[in-house]
DNA sequence: GCCAACGTTGGC
DNA sequence: GCCAACGTTGGC
């Protein structure tokens, strides 16, 4: 038994893609200010995994990443970002999905159509229940 | 390029 | 403290 939680990360393929995850290995996961998105980073533990989605461009799962170190405060914050504790975790470069999940197929589902990408599509960092989880890995063609 | 959703800001 | 205006995100 497994005692992990699943997760689901945002990424603009223009300002960090999963092709870049892969060749740094492990890289901070930084820049979330968003403070329901920074709540949902603080609660990731080590060993936790998360699904690298492409938006905007893509719009899909490409490949899962684990949870290297638990939050952190971002170094990146700015002084004109928006007031907060903002933190950033560790991600590493698990494997990609044989087959990327769009966001299309997420939302043909009648099961997967409730989850949060779809419900609250502006959220960058999202919870994914485990059954949700193991659709999610059946359909990208790789072992939960 | 447009629009919907949502968070933030600022006037009152 | 309310709410309209505005900016940003992200899908289409």
């Amino acid at each position: 038994m497994s005692s992990r939680s699943y997760w689901l990360v945002k990424s603009e393929p223009d300002a960090f893609s999963w092709d870049q995850q892969v060749a740094n290995g492990i890289e901070p996961w930084t820049g979330v200010r968003n403070h329901m998105a920074k709540a949902n980073l603080k609660a990731m533990k080590t060993g936790d995994r998360a699904f690298f989605y492409h938006s905007n461009i893509g719009k899909e799962i490409v490949g899962v990443v684990e949870v290297a170190r638990e939050a952190y405060p971002d170094p990146t914050v700015q002084p004109d970002d928006p007031k907060g504790d903002w933190v950033c975790v560790d991600m590493k470069a698990l494997m990609p999905l044989k087959t990327p999940v769009t966001l299309a197929t997420i939302k043909a589902d009648p099961t997967l159509a409730e989850i949060a990408l779809v419900r609250m599509s502006r959220l960058s960092v999202m919870p994914i229940a485990p059954e949700h989880w193991k659709a999610l890995c059946k359909l990208g063609g790789i072992k939960a």
